[in-house]
RNA sequence: GGGCGGUUAGCUCAGAGGUUAGAGCGCCUCGUUCACACCGAGGAGGUCGCAGGUUCAAAUCCUGCAUCGCCCA
């Protein structure tokens, strides 16, 4: 067990699990044992938790007791029995149908619906059980289906639950026919010392032979498995200790209804509510040779049973010393249960348990919520009075590649270790948290990480580009990240500060995923593909007043930090190698671990920067986009004339990015554009900025005339659309007026586009 | 039998009343420019499962149906 332990901490450590491993208890450690047997005792002088002869869930191979929770129900053919029972006061008979023949030695009756028009003149008769020859009585039960079988369900107390049930309520006696190994007993007559299945084909054959056998039917229906070993589980009378589980689950239940506790995502409440109204008392005993204790002593002079925290030496009752321990451990949920307080020192009063408890989030799979989740729940507010957390965050479970459970016996398990050893523990818990929502499963396989790991290293090779250009500069400590003058600095800062605003609202509301995809998004699209390019335009060029650099170390300091819990050890390497060339002014921790999370800040958001960026790339894009559409050869350096009307600055001071980026030779700013429309150019309208590219004869003017005509097409589609919006009265009286001059806004921009593209087509004409 | 989900691009999934519905992977074209080919530039691809309804406006809300899956009995 303790390897298993040290592995399942290994492998929390190895995928970064951020804990204080100075707490680390287990569950059979001294405290953790002292808060399961006081709260036994508790429940027990409460009158809570009782021994009693019950009908049990039992594994004939484990040879013990499982509750409700460890037997998993399999759709399983099987075949439906018919047997007719002969009435004891007259010549008629009446037909059951069962699954279970084998335990029809063990009827203490025979049952049906009251309202069953059929049969329920023969409530109160007797019938002659086939085989043993037994009198038992038909009795009234609403549990019964009049539509499944004939109606008539046999009653067999020791074996099944719902039978049990209907046997307390009718005073019906249990006669147990199958032992503890899965084998008839005495009980069972002829069948004595036969397997359980064996004997089914047994007692077939004889009601065959005896032409008690009506008819046989397929069926599929569902059949109990052992959790842990997949044998058929056997319901069977037992001498067990039990929880009395209502008085624990009513304030638990009330506690979600209530909202004191929130389960995310919220619709597992009902699953919560429908399980916790529906409870069963829980069986907590295991015949298991590992676990805790019952702490119950018995004596075998006087019978008496001696509940305590100590160790029993004597019997309180008749002072023999002849005294033994209950020989059964408790299930291991049941430590579980308590692990939010007795992890913190319950039942004895400490400064954790003040500090820490109640906790803040639980955060595990939803396959979990009954057996954990909700026993925490239950004893947590029982033994302290308090729920144990305020949320519980519920995730899905991994899947391979196809949405199947991974399962050691279909092989498809991945391993986390081989996992990490092959894409880094970084890329793996990125993939982890790749496009998945609260609840919902997530597929693992190879595409997911592949592009997990690939992002890990672009981050690194950016990391490398900022940290390569700050040392060659010189600049270690020098910095000073408020010298912000440039519009390119500032529409990053911009950015970065909305990315920040958005992260934090998705992790309010626990949705990692997104918040993960908006920070890679800003890595990726805005960071790398945009401000390092234009960034390196101005570090290349000689004398620049502004050196992006400051910026560059900045943003990416900041993004480490909010990328950190996505990723923890790429930016600790990243982020230690990078804080020594931070400004002299500010001071960071030792580890990016402990360092500030960062928050938004509205005097860093820049909406005129950001305007003016936009329409910078705009421009970029309009112009790659012919250069791809035209098959312009890479080398080939284009000239451009551009209409600047209200950019001039913009474009004066963007010039060399521009160049840059758009695989230009020379700009020209002017505004008798239609000078230039001509064979051989070609015209372009992108955002609010209008301009001309000499082509030689790559193009004539009917092409081009063809090419804003079409453009001319599309934008009268778009404008149409919002058009007819607008005119609708209902639209402009109806509608939040914030849409309705969204709408309109965007139609005075399709207008000017228009606009120009119209001046351009006439002056083609021309 | 009861309950809860899913159905959106070739695949895996986001989007949960308001621009022309998005991303990753895959696909097509181009690229050996000094952070990165685990890369860059450009592009193709969807009547949001079906049918009704509510609304100025529906992938998004309501009802019904189909279908797949999960949980509980």
């Amino acid at each position: 067990m303790d390897r298993y332990g040290q592995r399942i901490d290994q492998q929390h450590k190895k995928i970064g699990a951020s804990c204080d491993w100075s707490r680390l208890k287990f569950t059979l450690d001294p405290e953790p044992s002292l808060a399961v047997q006081t709260t036994f005792v508790n429940l027990h002088k409460k009158g809570l938790i009782y021994r009693g002869e019950r009908i049990i869930n039992w594994c004939v191979r484990c040879a013990t007791a499982l509750s409700d929770l460890e037997v998993d129900y399999e759709d399983t053919s099987g075949t439906l029995f018919y047997v007719n029972y002969r009435l004891v006061n007259s010549n008629d008979h009446i037909t059951i149908a069962t699954t279970r023949p084998e335990t029809i030695m063990g009827d203490t009756g025979v049952a049906i619906h009251p309202n069953d028009q059929r049969f329920n003149h023969l409530v109160g008769e007797k019938v002659v059980l086939p085989i043993v020859g037994r009198h038992i009585p038909i009795v009234s039960d609403s549990a019964i289906k009049p539509d499944f079988g004939t109606g008539v369900l046999k009653v067999t107390p020791g074996h099944d639950h719902t039978d049990f049930e209907i046997g307390q309520r009718s005073n019906l006696p249990i006669i147990t026919v199958i032992d503890n190994n899965g084998v008839m007993n005495k009980n069972a007559g002829p069948f004595k010392g036969q397997d359980r299945f064996k004997a089914r084909g047994a007692v077939v054959d004889n009601l065959r032979n005896q032409g008690l056998l009506f008819k046989e039917e397929s069926i599929t229906h569902a059949v109990g498995h052992c959790q842990r070993c997949h044998t058929i589980v056997e319901p069977l009378i037992s001498k067990q200790w039990f929880i009395k589980i209502k008085p624990l689950a009513d304030p638990a239940r009330k506690s979600i209804l209530s909202g004191e506790t929130r389960i995310v995502p919220e619709h597992f409440s009902k699953v919560y509510d429908n399980w916790m109204a529906n409870i069963r008392d829980w069986c907590i005993s295991r015949q298991l040779w590992w676990g805790h204790r019952i702490p119950v002593w018995y004596c075998a002079n006087c019978n008496s049973e001696t509940v305590s925290l100590d160790t029993v030496k004597s019997c309180k009752t008749c002072g023999s010393p002849n005294v033994f321990q209950d020989p059964d451990v408790l299930d291991t949920w049941f430590s579980s249960a308590l692990w939010p307080h007795s992890t913190l020192g319950w039942p004895n009063e400490s400064t954790d348990l003040d500090y820490f408890y109640p906790t803040s989030v639980m955060v595990t799979g939803y396959d979990i919520l009954f057996f954990w989740v909700a026993r925490m729940m239950m004893l947590g507010i029982e033994n302290t009075g308090t729920p144990p957390f305020h949320t519980i965050y519920l995730h899905g479970l991994v899947k391979d590649a196809d949405g199947i459970k991974m399962s050691k016996t279909k092989g498809n398990v991945l391993d986390p270790i081989t996992l990490i050893e092959t894409y880094g523990t970084d890329a793996l818990r990125f993939a982890l948290t790749t496009g998945t929502g609260p609840g919902n499963d997530i597929r693992l396989g190879e595409s997911k990480l592949t592009s997990a790991r690939n992002f890990a290293n672009k981050l690194w090779n950016v990391s490398r580009f900022v940290i390569n250009n700050v040392t060659s500069y010189k600049l270690d400590g020098q910095i000073k990240p408020l010298d912000l003058n440039h519009r390119e600095d500032r529409w990053i800062r911009s950015k970065l500060n909305k990315t920040i605003e958005r992260v934090e609202a998705y992790l309010d509301r626990f949705e990692i995923g997104e918040a993960q995809r908006e920070i890679y998004e800003f890595i990726w699209s805005e960071f790398c593909d945009w401000y390092v390019e234009l960034a390196k335009v101005r570090i290349r060029t000689e004398g620049n007043l502004f050196s992006p650099i400051p910026t560059l170390i900045y943003v990416l300091e900041k993004t480490l930090r909010l990328l950190h819990p996505f990723m923890p050890f790429i930016t600790e390497e990243i982020w230690q190698r990078l804080t020594p060339h931070m400004p002299n002014e500010t001071s960071y921790p030792e580890s990016i671990m402990i360092a500030n999370y960062p928050s938004h800040e509205e005097t860093e958001s820049d909406a005129n920067a950001e305007a003016e960026i936009q329409q910078l790339i705009t421009l970029i894009r309009a112009i790659r986009n012919i250069r791809a559409e035209l098959k312009i050869e890479a080398h080939r350096k284009l000239d451009i004339l551009i209409d600047p009307g209200n950019f001039r600055d913009l474009l004066n001071e963007e010039a060399q990015a521009i160049k840059s980026l758009a695989n230009l030779k020379n700009i020209e700013l002017r505004e008798d554009l239609e000078k230039f429309r001509k064979d051989g150019t070609l015209s372009l309208v992108a955002g609010q900025i209008v301009a001309v590219i000499p082509l030689g004869n790559v193009i004539d003017v009917n092409a081009e005339k063809n090419r804003i005509t079409i453009e001319i097409g599309k934008t009268k589609d778009q404008l149409q659309r919002i058009n007819t919006l607008l005119n609708k009265s209902e639209f402009i009286l109806k509608a939040p007026e914030k849409i309705v001059d969204r709408e309109k806004e965007r139609a005075q921009g399709l207008i000017d586009r228009l606009e120009a593209l119209n001046r351009i087509l006439s002056q083609l004409s021309q």
